[in-house]
DNA sequence: ATGTCGACGAATCGTCGA
């Protein structure tokens, strides 16, 4: 089973490129984020044509998260527990929540799409909000895990931290940025504590997922790794082989973002419907 | 170079977010 994370940056713009490439890679799962759109608006059709479902949460036209899978999707849930909200307080006091998370289950395999907030800069308040975000999101990991110890479980998605000096093309560049503070890193360290590993790097050691349309970012190669596929233990024992398509970068109207995938070995449901020889 | 995109509402541009 190949399972992917893609942030598309509007799902409308690149409907044609992310089913192109679904189908060209043989992609099982793709967990997309950034798509930008509401379900009224969400290009279905293309996907149903190829031969995927989709789920997503959407509520306007920032942020936003969806799984496109050729295999059945159950137990969908919108948010995580004590997610924390950003914007114009309600009446009650309370910050409405933003559509960056999306969990399903395939093939007994729990599966996150994840759009971790920006934090825009260190002083501002979305970068507290991401902070808040990233605790209470592995609060729920640590939990989770330990109520279903035995079920592989991946967090993916774009976490907007770049976990290593190396994972950003130039480290003093990013000197009181965003994505590279030892808060933000101290906050996806928390994941491995809880149990999680990085299920991508162990292959792909080095690698740029993202590069900025601004200012010849991708031709220079100044990019940054923001990108990952977070496994609890027995998905981690699963990953069969993972990569990163920086060829996604390439051609028309790309996303700043490339795909991250892993191949699992589980069996499947297609796999159960094989004809059997004997 | 503040060097690009994509969303929106309004209008063929300004503004926001990344």
């Amino acid at each position: 089973m190949r399972i992917a994370t893609w942030n598309v940056n509007s799902i409308r713009a690149r409907v044609d490129r992310v089913a192109d490439w679904l189908v060209r890679e043989d992609v099982d799962v793709l967990a997309m984020q950034e798509i930008k759109c509401k379900e009224n608006q969400f290009p279905f059709e293309q996907f149903t044509a190829a031969g995927y479902d989709v789920e997503l949460h959407g509520l306007s036209q920032w942020n936003g998260v969806a799984f496109a899978s050729r295999l059945p999707m159950s137990e969908v849930t919108k948010d995580f527990e004590n997610m924390p909200g950003f914007g114009v307080a309600s009446d009650d006091g309370t910050l409405p929540l933003e559509a960056r998370a999306l969990g399903v289950t395939v093939n007994d395999v729990r599966l996150w799409s994840l759009y971790v907030p920006n934090g825009r800069e260190l002083a501002h308040a979305h970068y507290d909000y991401k902070l808040r975000w990233l605790d209470a999101l592995s609060a729920d990991t640590r939990a989770w895990i330990a109520a279903n110890p035995q079920q592989p479980l991946a967090l993916m998605g774009d976490w907007n931290v770049a976990p290593l000096d190396t994972d950003v093309w130039d480290i003093q560049a990013f000197e009181g940025s965003t994505h590279v503070s030892a808060p933000e890193r101290a906050a996806f360290d928390d994941f491995m504590d809880a149990g999680l590993t990085d299920v991508v790097r162990p292959r792909i050691p080095t690698g740029y997922t993202y590069w900025d349309y601004k200012q010849l970012r991708f031709p220079r190669n100044e990019g940054m790794r923001i990108d990952f596929i977070l496994g609890s233990q027995p998905f981690a024992d699963a990953v069969t082989n993972a990569g990163i398509d920086r060829n996604e970068r390439k051609g028309d109207a790309p996303s700043d973002h490339v795909p991250v995938w892993v191949d699992l070995d589980v069996e499947t449901e297609e796999d159960d419907d094989r004809p059997m020889f004997w």
